[in-house]
DNA sequence: TCACTACTTGAGCATTTACTCATATATACA
DNA sequence: TGTATATATGAGTAAATGCTCAAGTAGTGA
């Protein structure tokens, strides 16, 4: 079991450290796996959208599978969302404590 | 159990997506409390580690106190590590995955 | 008070990022 | 072949990021 370097957990956290990028990957979870749908549901412009997830893919977060014209998307690996959970608890258990703080 | 905005979980997500600023995590794990020990130790010029570790206390991430004239840090928060372990993780299964790809 | 150590900050600079508009490519199907 | 839908990309721009040097502030003890 070998530490991985910083640098590459550095990159993998940069790659979902953007709100439309989480955005996007939340709506994956939800079912929408086109940026067809993804695009409206989150009103993303166009080439906005695809330069985002060419970002997710290029980092092995999401997978592309051609069907027909569209382009479906999935997770590489669903412990992403563990993540992006953690990312989130952490948000709340630090707003909290700032509360705590104030309140003191 | 309200979700937590995309935003938040970003700018959570972009304090920790830094080489240096994972780096600096991981001295404080291993019990190197104060800037004066982390820089030598990381080879990192002084100012340049200071205001990554500014970003890491704004964020609520660090938590300083002062010790005459040196200041500790402390995480405010534990899964802090499990996130970066997790981040770690998922490094790892990628890049097998990508390795099984080119094998195939 | 002065000097020393620890840390912060202003200023400047190079690089990267996110975004948009317009255009290009790719697939399907008449 | 032409047209429609889905996606990608070139070019340009504004803003953010990371870094360094030099100068500043803060606490400690002689």
């Amino acid at each position: 079991m070998t530490a991985i370097s910083s640098k590459l957990r550095a990159r993998m956290l940069d790659a979902l450290a953007h709100p439309n990028r989480i955005r996007i990957l939340e709506a994956i979870r939800l079912g929408h796996t086109c940026s067809c749908e993804i695009g409206p549901e989150l009103n993303l412009e166009q080439s906005n959208l695809s330069r985002h997830i060419r970002i997710l893919v290029d980092r092995g977060i999401l997978i592309p599978e051609r069907d027909g014209v569209r382009i479906n998307y999935k997770v590489a690996d669903e412990e992403i969302y563990q993540l992006l959970d953690l990312s989130g608890e952490l948000v709340r258990r630090t707003t909290e404590r700032s509360i705590r703080e104030v309140e003191l």
